[in-house]
DNA sequence: CTGTTAGCGCATTCAG
DNA sequence: CTGAATGCGCTAACAG
């Protein structure tokens, strides 16, 4: 059925360790590498690659875990993440782990399985104790042990760049909004990192933090706004979460950019070629996906690697801030 | 370093055939059984995946191959078609090809490396020669040769859906707006329908197709509104094309709902538990996505399939059309 | 039902 | 620089 390196070989009148030092870019005398070549250009030879990755314990091939690729920010965050594994010639799996550590655990098996090189993982879940030192595993806006190596956006920063915003437009009143999780992640420092601001500068705020997962919006922030009413400024710990809340004020008569301003996080747009859904503190999620595969590549390569990477955020108006 | 199937066979007293039986689930006596479980878990054994890939020329791996994983629609359907293999069993390889076809044939070479079971593929390029009839292939919303399986939405009833809701709603004058592409596409089939079912019913109507790939919208509709500014009814060949299409249309002071109404097509939210951005004509992506991993589950067993499956459509209310 | 054995295709020794 | 030989871990065929 497929053509081999015995079949490329005995055309080339040369051994098979001739073949495999060629394809693998070891020094070949010019002449019998271009038997060789011609040789696999007549059989339309191609090199096994299962076999290869049985043998030499490399699949060239990364794990991608993510909560859910049905969301914008993953979904651009993982097409950086298979650019930039392509362009160093490895390949991508996904997985969906819907906070299913079951799931995740699976593909930490694969690793040892030799299915898989290394991982990238964005998991809220309790996986800690599967993830050991030596696993090649980068982390993405999460903290893990010690061991761990992660990737975050500057989101305390993102915070304070928000409040300052809102405070450059004129509002006086600051509020934000955001879920609380049982397993701590990153997230919980913008409104952090606006809270700092505003407390530094003697902005008048306050804070809203809705434990998740989040069924319903409307009593929680019916219940904050008897005593915030007077808010003229909105800071989401999302985007996502900032659209809902837009909808959820309209019910109380509160319209946007007429009676208070919002930013929201992340950076979401439909697709490339697309505006931000509202005024955002822009993840630089290409240079997150690009910083990510460098260190899993270097892990995978059994290179030291720095613990962490923090990358800096932005802001980006679209039409929920005013125009200064 | 690692363990493998014959220290289990050691540790159990017995034959490493056996072990291989069990893993595969061939019937085993219950005394062996339970020697060699106990082995397993003693020394911590996991099958070398990699090993068995190479033995049996089966990765359990399927490639998805889309222009980009940043769109919603593709997400949508990458997340359901990740969630269906992974029911049966199979890791997904995601591959954004950008309609770059030397992308799209290294995954139809790792076809033949036995590296990937099988791909299905959305692409809009020129790979019909690379497509041979024995390659494990579905196709999304794309019909190549006879020997190629696809899997679409009803494209064509899904015009003439929109245009018997937009004249159920009182639209007296209904425009389409879509691209038209050098390789032609089910979505061509959209427009087909609308047409179809204009002219079917008597109903006033024009058609604007604009070459792609898309850099500017404005002209063309400054263009096409000069000989049809009396529209009051819109379906575009994609809910993001109808967005863009709304932001022109604000530009001659056409607003939404109040001067005409716009259905899409997709059926494109942020994520499973937004609302639709615009009124749409949704696809079904989770039974296509289910759909086309039946099929190709079934290609890689060697069993003969139908050639192509063609799912129903719906119309969903969002906002931009009014209520009845 | 089970133990033994023969490769799968390749990378990598080891001699030359 | 090269050919021949070895074995990676596993499955499947074979003989019991």
């Amino acid at each position: 059925m497929s053509v081999t390196m015995k079949d490329v070989a005995a055309l080339a009148g040369v051994g098979v360790g001739t073949v495999s030092r060629m394809i693998n870019g070891v020094a070949v005398k010019d002449v019998t590498r271009r038997k060789v070549e011609a040789a696999i250009k007549a059989l339309d030879y191609e090199p096994d690659a299962a076999a290869r990755a049985f043998k030499t314990n490399h699949s060239q091939t990364i794990a991608l875990i993510l909560p859910t690729i049905w969301h914008p920010f993953f979904s651009e965050f993982a097409y950086h993440v298979e650019e930039s594994l392509s362009e160093h010639g490895y390949k991508l799996y996904l997985c969906n782990a819907d906070g299913d550590p079951e799931k995740e655990h699976d593909y930490i098996q694969m690793v040892k399985q030799s299915k898989v090189d290394g991982i990238i993982g964005i998991t809220y879940s309790d996986i800690d104790k599967f993830i050991s030192s030596n696993l090649p595993f980068v982390s993405i806006d999460r903290h893990f042990s010690e061991e761990v190596s992660y990737v975050t956006a500057d989101n305390f920063g993102g915070g304070e760049l928000a409040a300052e915003e809102l405070q450059k437009r004129g509002c006086k009143k600051l509020i934000y909004i955001g879920g609380i999780n049982p397993y701590p992640n990153e997230t919980t420092l913008r409104g952090d990192g606006f809270e700092a601001y505003c407390r530094a500068k003697g902005i008048d705020f306050d804070i809203l933090r809705i434990p998740e997962p989040i069924s319903d919006l409307t009593t929680p922030i019916a219940d904050f706004l008897t005593k915030n009413a007077d808010f003229d400024g909105v800071f989401c710990v999302n985007d996502a979460m900032g659209m809902d809340v837009m909808t959820v004020f309209k019910k109380f008569g509160k319209e946007v950019l007429r009676d208070y301003q919002l930013i929201g996080f992340d950076g979401t747009r439909i697709d490339s070629s697309r505006n931000y859904l509202v005024s955002t503190i822009v993840q630089p999620k290409k240079e997150m996906a690009e910083a990510a595969v460098a260190l899993i590549l270097k892990k995978v390569a059994g290179i030291e690697t720095e613990k962490r990477v923090i990358l800096p955020v932005f802001f980006e108006s679209a039409g929920t801030t005013k125009d200064m």
